[in-house]
DNA sequence: CATGTTCTTTGACTTTAGTCAAAGAACATG
DNA sequence: CATGTTCTTTGACTAAAGTCAAAGAACATG
């Protein structure tokens, strides 16, 4: 974006909010307290309680960022106190597994379920009316933070980080329609690189969650490909973010029009293209599993 | 309320937001990293450059909920650094008054700027209008969760808390209606206790906010009277929370209606009164400062 | 199979955060 | 003005949190 600054009114609130929340909500979720508990040791166990079948210590490490050598004490401590239990990787000894015991699963139950009495406790001060109100306000509110933490960069088609996303595009086409889809069909690396066109990642905490392609149909026309969304990613407004920066990297490559094809069960897809300015087009190009197509016209290059 | 348990699903999603914003977002207000500072020291050069005419070290000590010698000796090194300026009270020698130098207010400025720099990062990934509606939501979830944290209680008409609230609640009449406002109309403690009346008073983080008074005007009867909310915690929609508890204590009681007078130049008041079931009837009693008369039924006792 | 890399453990630290009690100065009160 | 109280400072601790480097076992690779 960076279009025009943000207000310092919106900074404000967000700050504003910010503080409060940290300082008299988020007290809620110290459910660490109140079991006598270093607190590296009870977020350790939290961690580890979280994969009952078990986490290698160097995941854990790199998770949590811990220090190698604090870690395993740490983690030998949990062990004498019989919270989990530590073994070797079945494929590589140098690596450990730790999981918890039903003694660790129990405490952890326990501290959440003195979490949920808290929250409960909150909530309970609220008319039924106004407590759903607040769910829907923390709802939007979490959607849309979600959202702006994203970042859609510009990668190489060929990055691994690209090429899983189109792996999961495609197995979802091909898990989705009876006619499957053919993996030949994917945009080349060359296609979206340098002038030609585009290829975008959208990271969310440093995972890929969403892609979009950009490639040239003729002089002047670009066509966008491959937008998809992790499905935890969903419903965030996600997709809008990745075709406007399709759109921005075609007029960027003096390209007047955009085109796409998409198919008639996707109808929240159709929605959003038209939504964003796209309008319907008689096919331009006969893809196996498109049955409708759109165009848009773009801005001219910036002045 | 307590009628009904909160839903799980409610608890859930305070929990899933509390435990997302902490994580990801509530990181935003660690401004106090990034200078290579302790976060003791820290928090308690904020505290004091929030106060640019001095605190004494008691009031620091209370507020932070820190131990004496850990704070002497806290505040020894922020003036050694340079930061801040000891002095001694002016009229108790046994206090010492704090203040931030001019390098401590520097420090405090910048670390702001850069929490603002952040928060400004996270919100110009949003489109402008889907910023407006993140910073209405958490406002709603911030007013929310703020009358969800205040507590309405049950208190003598005699307590200082009571008597404090009635206090600036008169005055503020005073101040607003050129009649003024004569103190002896204030309800007496004894009006408001046992079975007579009660009296409720809202705390907000240990702070009195608000309060209002049940009497009795005959059998089966009661009256509503001096609801009032620090300016500071209204539009929460804590007056209707105290409205709720007196009818609860008049039915209690044993009332089968109440009553209660008020100004027409209070036009919120009175949508209120009418939202919550009031309706508007003849002057039931000669107040000099009412011209007009609400009453309600109310549901008879539990069975 | 030699060599470099990865992963964990261990020992030896440091800093931060915080507690407790004693002591002294200043104030408040009868 | 004697006595008790309040407030701060100082000394002497402890526990938690974290860092750094060395060493050894297991794996990966040419």
């Amino acid at each position: 974006m960076s279009t025009q600054p943000v207000p310092a009114e919106q900074v404000a609130a967000l700050r504003r909010f910010n503080r409060y929340f940290t300082r008299r909500i988020g007290a809620l979720e110290d459910h660490y307290l109140g079991q006598d508990r270093p607190l590296g040791e009870a977020r350790l166990l939290f961690e580890i309680a979280e994969r009952p079948g078990g986490v290698s210590l160097r995941e854990l490490r790199s998770r949590l960022g811990l220090d190698a050598g604090y870690l395993s004490r740490m983690t030998k401590a949990l062990e004498a106190q019989g919270l989990v239990r530590l073994s070797a990787h079945p494929d590589d000894n140098r690596l450990r597994m730790v999981e918890p015991t039903p003694a660790g699963r129990v405490e952890v139950t326990e501290q959440n379920r003195r979490a949920d009495a808290l929250a409960a406790g909150l909530l309970d001060a609220l008319a039924p009316g106004r407590r759903a109100q607040l769910v829907e306000a923390m709802a939007t509110a979490q959607r849309l933070l979600r959202l702006a933490a994203i970042t859609v960069d510009l990668v190489d088609g060929a990055s691994p980080d690209a090429r899983a996303c189109l792996d999961a595009y495609a197995a979802e086409i091909d898990a989705r329609f009876p006619e499957g889809f053919d993996k030949s069909d994917l945009v080349g690396p060359a296609e979206v690189s340098g002038e030609a066109g585009a290829f975008f990642v959208a990271y969310e905490e440093g995972r890929p969650v969403g892609c979009g392609a950009l490639r040239r149909l003729e002089p002047g026309v670009g066509e966008i490909r491959h937008v998809w969304v992790h499905p935890e990613a969903r419903r965030l407004g996600l997709a809008r973010r990745i075709l406007a920066a399709l759109e921005e990297a075609a007029t960027a490559r003096d390209c007047t029009v955009v085109r796409l094809d998409t198919h008639a069960s996707l109808t929240e897809a159709q929605a959003m293209y038209r939504a964003s300015g796209y309008t319907e087009i008689p096919a331009y190009v006969d893809h196996v599993y498109g049955d409708h197509w759109f165009e848009k016209q773009l801005p001219g290059p910036a002045v």
